[in-house]
Order: C-alpha cells, then sequence, then structure tokens
DNA sequence: GGCTTACCATACGCAACAGTATGGAGACCT
DNA sequence: AGGTCTCCATACTGTTGCGTATGGTAAGCC
C-alpha cells in the first residue's frame, strides 16, 4: 500500500510523509495520530516521541510539501525563451498534471487549520507574482499584468475546486482541452 | 445577538435560520446541537424533538438557503434588456455584494460534508448555465459560451477563496474595482 | 377539571481523538 | 558486561459532541 511500511524502526521524516499521503487521500482531517499509527504499522505511543503533538506533525509535513512546491512547476518552465510561448506552456502544464492538484486541492479543503493557512498563502502569493512578472514580461504593463495573474490564479483554483468537488461534471477529455485552449486564448495576451 | 433569541417556544425553522447564521460566522463545522441551543435559550432535548438528527438540520437548513438562492441575483439581472449589459450587470453585482458570498464561501469549504456537496453542485450548475445562455445571447456561440461562462465561475470562486481565506492580501477598495473592470473587459465579449 | 399534545430540562451512554505515564526491548558504545 | 539512548507498546485520562431516555410543564381541547 504504502513505500513506508514494512520498516521496524521509523524517523519523524517517516511520519510527515506518511501524513502527506493520507492527507492526498483522504483530506487533512483524516489525519489522526492513531490511522498514521495503523499504517506505519506502530502505535501513538511511537508517534509521541517524535512529535510534540498532531499538530507539529502537520507543521512539519505541510513545510515539507511547500519546499517540494517551490521547486517545482516554475523550475521547468522558467527556461522557455520567448514570454508568451512560456505563459502558455504554464497553463498548459498545469492543465495536464493532474497529480500535484489533488494535495492542492486538499489543501484548499482545510484553509481552516491555523497550519495551512500560511503554507498556502505563501505559496499562492509566489505562484501569482511569477505569473504577473511572466506576463509582464509578455507585453502587459504592469497593474494589467497583475490583474490578470490574479485573474488566472483565480480561475485556476475555482475549476480545481469545481471539478474536485464534483460542483461542475467532470468534462471529457477532449472537451477540457479545448477549455484550456478557450482559457489561453482569453488570458494570454497575444504575440507581438 | 441573534434575531431569533428572546421566544419562548420554537419552531423547526427558527432552527434551521440559526444554523443558517452559525454557518455564515464560523462555518458548517461549528454548528453543533448543543452550541445552537445555547444560542436560543434552550438545550438540546429541544433539538431533537424538531429533528432526528444533526444531518436532518443541516439538509433542511441548506434547503431553505438554496430556496432563497435561486430567486437571488438572477431575478434581479433579468429585466436587462441588453444581452451584453446583462453579463456586465451580472459581474458587477457579484463584485459588489459582499453579504451573499460570506455563506457560499463557508458551504465551500464543507464540500467534505455530505449535505453540502448536492446543494451546491445544484446551485453552481444552475449559474454557469444561466451565465452561458447569457453569454450566448450576447453574441457568443455555444461551445464558446459554455466554457467562457466556466471561466468566470471558476474565477469567481476562486477569487472566492483566495480572498476570504487570506490566500492573498485583501486588496484595497479603488484596487478591487480596477480588476473588475479587467476582468469584464477579458472576460465579456465586445460590443457587436 | 382531566387529558392530550407540543416543547423543553436533566441526566445519561457512547464513540472518537488528543495527549500522558510508564515500562520494555534492542542497538551501540565503553 | 553494564549502561545509555532510541524507539515503541500498553494502559490510562480527559474532552467533545452525538444521540437517547425519561420526566416535567404549559397550552389547548372536551
Amino acid at each position: 500500500m504504502s513505500a513506508s511500511v514494512e520498516r521496524q524502526r521509523l524517523s519523524a521524516g517517516d511520519w510527515e510523509l506518511a501524513a502527506l499521503e493520507l492527507i492526498e487521500e483522504q483530506g487533512v482531517a483524516a489525519v489522526t495520530v492513531e490511522l498514521l499509527a495503523r499504517r506505519l504499522g506502530v502505535t501513538k505511543g511511537s508517534f509521541y516521541w517524535h512529535f510534540a503533538s498532531r499538530d507539529a506533525l502537520l507543521e512539519a509535513a505541510l513545510k515539507r510539501w511547500e519546499q517540494l512546491d517551490t521547486v517545482g512547476v516554475i523550475a521547468q518552465v522558467d527556461r522557455i525563451a520567448s514570454p508568451r510561448e512560456r505563459v502558455v506552456a504554464l497553463f498548459r502544464h498545469t492543465s495536464h498534471e493532474i497529480r500535484e492538484h489533488v494535495m492542492f486541492s486538499a489543501l484548499l479543503r482545510a484553509m481552516d487549520h491555523p497550519a495551512v493557512q500560511p503554507v498556502m498563502q505563501r505559496v499562492s502569493q509566489r505562484r501569482v507574482a511569477y505569473l504577473s512578472a511572466a506576463l509582464r514580461a509578455a507585453g502587459l504593463e504592469r497593474t494589467d499584468a497583475a490583474h490578470r495573474a490574479q485573474l488566472a490564479y483565480a480561475a485556476y483554483v475555482g475549476m480545481l475546486q469545481l471539478i474536485m468537488q464534483r460542483m461542475l461534471p467532470r468534462p471529457a477529455h477532449e472537451d477540457f482541452e479545448a477549455y484550456v485552449e478557450h482559457v489561453i486564448d482569453a488570458l494570454v495576451p497575444p504575440a507581438s
């Protein structure tokens, strides 16, 4: 089931990774100490040796996730020379990588939790700032780029919610492709 | 504090309204039987006379909310003759009414709950369908109108999340106004 | 004036979780 | 070989919140 099962002795990192897996599968609320312990084949006596509290685990796990996110998409797209193509590539890449969005959507549902909020805040502001800079490089002026970046990011977050939470029917593959092209057409400034 | 306080005998409707108030203030998770009873000046013995369970109350309250939502924005905007102006008015109205979004945002955070999901699904699909029809009347063809409606609604949902959950800094009034105009410019088709 | 109905109080049981106290077993040094 | 450190099991406490059982009281028939 999990890659980190079947070990005799655990480290704090093992608990963090198991927590991230569980968040991805069942959301933050499902991360209980005893369920995690069962999954790792130990009891909660072990957990409280590694962590002071459940919240301490969550913070550590989210810190780890934020680290991974920072070196994620941006690093891959950043080498594209043409500013406009860089933005387009960002949109397309975002639309096709499903896996990473599962985690993001799970965290989106847990914004109530005080440990989640600051992480999501930092991640979102970093992403919007990057997108805004890219749009400015692609020809928009400062405030337009900022507004367009917020609009695009809001559309991303919203569509993620709408589809993942089944508020809108999950579109067929080809229809979603057409939607993405529509979005690119509407939100990416034309080539200069 | 609440309008429904200071009554001797309660009806099921009083509990539903109190539940909606609580959801708006503190979210769905805060709706516990005993807290509600304290607010209404009674004990839980009363509650379980009116409702079979906490979930039954939630369903009844949400049903009531959905009713109110249906006759809400759409009815007010629908009388505007010009299709394009109707869409613009829809965008502007949505941007200025803050109060209603508080409830919507609270429900957005509770999509995990099985009673919330179908309500939000119906409401969202109804809104997207209306917006799509309006955009088509404003000159877009069928698939473009559908995609644009989804994009706009996703942007609404996403921006609501981003601001209400403090993932992005709450913009100054004038800056938000400029943002709304930017969105209208980007998403509403030009006058024919 | 008794009887029913509607609404509410009191006092439970129960399950889920967080967190604590304490001891034990193995690895590893010296 | 003895001691220490690390990791874990067991067995508790405490809280929160749902739901139930049962009795009480006021209002309205008859």
